[in-house]
Formats: C-alpha cells, structure tokens, sequence
RNA sequence: GUGGGUAUAGCUUAGCUGGUUAAAGCGCCAGUUUGUGGCACUGGAGAGCGUCGGUUCGAAUCCGAUUACCCACCCCA
C-alpha cells in the first residue's frame, strides 16, 4: 500500500522490528564514552548557514551541492546539519567552553543531512556516531581518537576494516604547498574547467578533486603534500604512527588520502571495509587545529571522527554480527469472561508498575484461543490464565510457553499473587 | 547534477509474443463441538498492476513522460 504522501527521497523509517539494534549501538558508544571520558553534547540540527560555509569551506561539494539549506521566516538563512564538528565548535566557544579544563572530550550520535543522490550506503538523512578532542596538540590525543572509533568497532565485534592514515600538514605547510599548487595549474589555467578556474584562486586543493578529465590530466603530475610538510608536521605524524605500532594497531598510510573537508590539518584518517560496496568509509576523521580559532575562539587544536551508522550496520549485518532481539513480552494474562479480563487488565498493571514485568493483557475483546495464539505470536514467556471457575477459587493458571509447564497461583491477596508470580517466572 | 537497472496484494514473486471478474507461496483474520498456543485442514480479507498520458476495439503486458527505489559516477560517514 502506498501511502498518500511518502517519505522523502533519500530518509528510512527504522521500525520498531530492528529498534533494538540502534539502542544496542547507541548503548556501546554510550558505555564506552564514559570510560574513555567523552561527554555527550548535543548540538540543534539547524545552524546558520554561514557556520558550515566558513567553517566545512566555501568551495567544497558538501557546501557548494549537499545542503539542506533554506530562508526561514525571519528571512534568516538556516541549515540543516550536514556534518557534525562545526555545531560542536561554535557551542565550544559560544558557550566558552574553552575555559574549562583542558583537553574536553566530547560526542554525539546524531542525524544529519545531505542533499545527495541515495545509494548503497548513502542517505538524505543519515546517523553518526562522532567524537571531538579539544586543546592538545600531542600525537597522544591523535591516537586517543583512533583507539575510540577503533575500541568501539572492536567492542561491536566489527573486523577487517582498513585504517588508512595520512598527514596534510599544518596551516603553513598547506600554505605552501596551496602556493605551489596555484604556481602549477595557474598556467594550464586555460584548460582547466570553469569551477577549477576558481578554485585556483579560493583553494586549489580542490583542483585535485576534480574529476573532469582535462583537470584530472592536470592534476596527474601535481606536487605532492608530502613534499611540503614542515619539520614540526613530520615529527608529529612519525610520533602518530610510532604509537599506533606500540600498541599494535595495523594501517596504511596513503598520501593520497585527503579528507573533503577544509578544516582538517596534519594527521586525518579513515576506517574503509572491503563489504560497503561503492561507499566503503565507515569512520573518517582528523584534526583540525585552527579551526576554533578561524572561527572565532582561541587558538586551540582540534580533532575528531565521526562514524557512519548507516554503513556500519552493513558491515555488521554482513559479518552476521548477532545482536540479541530482548524479550518483547513475559507475561500475556488471557482472560475468559468479561469480568476475567478486568481481572487480567488490573494483574497486568500490578506486574507492570510493581514488579516491572513487561505483561500484555487482551484489549481487542478476542476469545481465550485467540488470546492465546496472540500470546504465542508475541513470543510470551509465560501464559497467566485468569478462568471462571479458577478465580472463583482465587487461582490463575500459570503456563510456561516453553515447556508447556503449567502452575497455579493465588490471585489475592495482591503481594501472595506478585510473589507467586515471581517465583514461577523469574 | 549524470548514467544504468527496477516498479504487480503486508512480504517474495508468476503473469510468454496485448484479449473475459490479475495468480501463487509466506504473512494476516476466522473456523475445525464445550475454556489453552506452535502442526495440519477449511474458509476469508487484501492488489487492479508506481503515477500521468499515448497507441489499440481492447494493456499489468507496447510507446512516452514523470516519480520512487536499487546500483554506479562525484563526494562523503
């Protein structure tokens, strides 16, 4: 059946049938949060649509094609988040947060958006699980980062992801080397494309995205980043490395691995897998050492990763990662009568709001078989019979789905039948 | 934004070269004698074939457009 009006292009509905593996997630990251000491912030799902300008860049496609952008009534220009460090960045300073101690450790699980053609992987909205460190510049924090997303995939029991790792250098070296870059094309101007042609000048970088095949010719004999790091950036990212082999994490250095976000500096990262098809990142991340600053804040560093819920819940399912369906129903009270299912309607309430048992009573007015076929259906563990003839003797029937035991219990007094209950299905 | 594929009941699908009330399995609902589930049997509800338009005496079947989905490019998580 097609509803009159369906969702959006690009969004899912999660039904209640797969819930449970979102809260399974969501309560890892939350326990391994508060042991590696990140708090949770969150942030509003709209912010200014400068913030993302200034801050993702100007030039970059996520801001050029993939914002939800719109005036609202104030004829103020919002957007819908596309991403999640500039919110957590403008509340750090907005909110000073900068004067607390140092380094604060935060993340989010969040929705966010982006005007994108849908595929395997890729949504309109779509969920992350993101972490920020701000105020230490040591190769220490780099790898705090890693170990996080890396803990957090272990825990889930995720394997044969490919950390991929690499250095763009600091502000100077990128100042350079953007130097340089426009010194290259600035030339073959001519045959570049028209948004390349612009981007010489605003950010070069982005030349070497392009994928139209004049620009990407071009591009082809490049300088590389890697020529251009300073000795401090060198240092840094040697330190990064030499703690990722103590501690035995495996990676790959790609040199070509440059994160499509202007604000990350020296040390990004990526966790990819083998069974994402096309979108194969499930975690990207880096630093983003001027970014506070840049907009506003003090001159402190930064950095964070933010992982892709959608796509790791491909790779979970792929790797047949078993999260266990919690028990949707203890106890189904089916009544006989009339005055039985008033019975059942006041046990069910006791149970529920004093002895916290999920309990399910009839109130569709089916007949006892119905009742119990429901009760089946559900997956109830136990079957609490409230018949004629048993209450007028003050008695239920108790019977164990499972093995089909059955017992009787006392109905009053109240505590009696809670106990009762108890001791038989708990 | 571009390219390819798909579009039939809640789900998975069958409907060949156009022809009467569109079919099956699963699921759902009800029943199979008095108050007890999962099996089996019987029956029932449920789609007018994504949408709009065209060709035709006649279209789910042909053509066009459009939308959505899937996949890919780009880019990102």
């Amino acid at each position: 059946m097609r509803c009159i009006i369906g969702a959006p292009k690009g969004t899912k509905d999660i039904l209640p049938e797969v819930i449970y593996k979102w809260h399974f997630v969501e309560e890892i990251v939350r326990s391994l949060s508060l042991i590696f000491g990140f708090k949770e912030i969150r942030t509003p799902v709209f912010e200014n649509t400068s913030l993302f300008k200034r801050s993702v860049g100007d030039e970059t496609d996520v801001v050029q094609k993939e914002m939800y952008t719109f005036i609202d009534k104030g004829g103020r220009s919002v957007t819908l988040r596309p991403e999640g460090t500039a919110g957590v960045v403008r509340s750090f300073i907005e909110n000073s947060l900068f004067n607390q101690v140092l380094p604060l450790k935060f993340f989010y699980i969040n929705t966010f958006y982006r005007y994108e053609n849908p595929q395997a992987g890729r949504y309109r909205e779509f969920h992350q699980f993101g972490a920020e460190i701000f105020g230490s510049s040591s190769p220490q924090s780099d790898v705090e980062a890693i170990l996080f997303a890396k803990s957090f995939f272990d825990k889930l029991g995720i394997k044969n992801l490919l950390l991929i790792i690499n250095s763009i250098g600091c502000h100077s070296c990128k100042e350079r080397y953007s130097k340089s870059l426009k010194d290259f094309f600035a030339p073959k101007e001519e045959n570049l494309c028209y948004r390349c042609k612009q981007r010489i000048a605003n950010n070069p970088f982005r030349v070497l995205d392009c994928k139209k095949q004049n620009c990407q010719e071009i591009s082809k004999n490049a300088p590389s980043i890697v020529n251009f790091l300073c000795s401090e950036c060198i240092v840094h990212f040697d330190l990064v490395r030499k703690l990722l082999d103590s501690f035995g994490i495996a990676y790959v250095v790609d040199p070509k691995a440059v994160r499509g976000l202007d604000y990350y500096t020296r040390t990004v990262f990526e966790f990819v897998s083998g069974e994402l098809g096309s979108q194969n990142s499930v975690c990207g991340g880096g630093r983003y050492d001027n970014l506070v600053e840049q907009m506003g804040g003090p001159a402190l560093p930064a950095l964070g990763f933010a992982v892709g819920l959608e796509r790791l819940f491909i790779v979970a399912n792929q790797q047949h990662i078993d999260i266990t369906k919690p028990q949707s129903c203890d106890i189904y009270i089916a009544s006989a009568t009339e005055d039985c299912r008033i019975t059942a309607m006041e046990m069910s309430f006791l149970l529920r709001l004093n002895k916290n048992i999920i309990c399910e009573y009839d109130i569709s007015n089916k007949n006892l078989k119905s009742q119990i076929k429901y009760a089946d259906k559900i997956c109830a563990k136990f079957l609490l019979i409230i018949g004629e003839k048993e209450k007028k003797m003050n008695l239920g029937i108790v019977k164990n789905m499972e093995t089909k035991e059955t017992f009787k219990v006392k109905l009053l007094p109240r505590e009696e039948f809670m106990d009762g209950i108890i001791s038989v299905c708990c």
